[in-house]
DNA sequence: TTGGATATAGACCATTCGGTCTAATTGTTT
DNA sequence: AAACAATTAGACCGAATGGTCTATATCCAA
């Protein structure tokens, strides 16, 4: 891993707990324990765009996360392993962990619009994947109904983080056959 | 509107757009041209306390515009005019005012512990209000699918204003019924 | 009208913020 | 080995951060 993945990988993690506003250059350079000539050779936007690198970072590899746990499975088993991903990130995490884009998402609309489109960008790119997903499995109306389970998911991770209690994911869990059935 | 009143109430409007990290002191003391004498004098623990009491008042009055919303209606045309309300929202503030807690809540677990409470507090005085409002209306099970419809407008707010769209929250409107049905 | 509490006013502080700039070092190509 | 680009190193900058402190109003009760 070069100075450049690290510093996005780095800045990833962080941006996830704390968000745009919250997570400093300085501290990104002391956690990589890199100068910051460094940064500003790989990234020379600065943090802008090392956060839009590492939002479009995040999402792949959480893409990725999801994808093994919908991999092979019928389409209700695999929902269900892929809300157990989402629980398992906040019980490692002591509930820092929730959606790693969502905390700087929702700060869209003042930071530049490059990271708001990254956001989007990842966004669509969840929800695309989550409809092939479900139209290989010969489920009607995929892309609205991928939608819809994405937003439920998307708002139970929140609320589980919040109140520091996964109640909110497991409930999901109840639900993903009825949004497929509809 | 004393000066306390002032200072809480713009915090809670700058806090919903920028979060904890994102909404400065000084920022709060310009916008409401007061000094800082003032601010230390009302809230003698500082920001953490003041986002608090911002936390508690934005939760508040957002409980008030969906009663108002819910108000004398029968289920699934109440929680439509609640989702009406977001999107309201939204289009008013050029979706810059999304959930008016998540945005603070995404980065609960850094900061103050008191401030995750409020939010947590907010957040379980919304959904027990609604359960309320469904058991008035004869709903079975009103406690699980409150649960279940909170999470998801929470989660198709954040995602319509990530996307700067508000189909996800109108989506919603389709999938209420059969969550009240199920 | 005097005294004491309440509140406003803002100068000042150390620290951190994101960012710039110049050297020095490392790596690669002839 | 020389030359050149790529990278690392970190001192330094102005601005902004949250917070403290003293002085001055303002207000109400005695």
């Amino acid at each position: 891993m070069n100075t450049r993945e690290k510093l996005v990988a780095t800045t990833s993690a962080l941006i996830r707990k704390k968000g745009y506003f919250g997570t400093g250059i300085n501290e990104i350079l002391k956690s990589v324990e890199v100068p910051k000539g460094s940064l500003y050779h790989h990234f020379p936007m600065g943090k802008d765009e090392l956060i839009k690198e590492a939002i479009l970072y995040g999402g792949e590899s959480q893409m990725q996360k999801y994808g093994d746990a919908l991999r092979g499975k019928p389409a209700e088993e695999g929902l269900s392993a892929m809300v157990d991903v989402m629980v398992q990130e906040l019980l490692n995490s002591d509930f820092q962990d929730a959606c790693p884009i969502a905390a700087v998402a929702m700060a869209s609309g003042i930071i530049d619009e490059n990271i708001r489109q990254a956001c989007d960008n990842v966004f669509k790119g969840w929800q695309n994947s989550l409809a092939g997903y479900l139209e290989r499995r010969g489920v009607e109306r995929a892309n609205e109904k991928a939608r819809e389970l994405y937003a439920m998911f998307e708002g139970a991770y929140v609320l589980s983080k919040a109140h520091r209690d996964v109640q909110y994911l497991e409930l999901q869990k109840k639900f993903i056959r009825m949004v497929l059935e509809s």
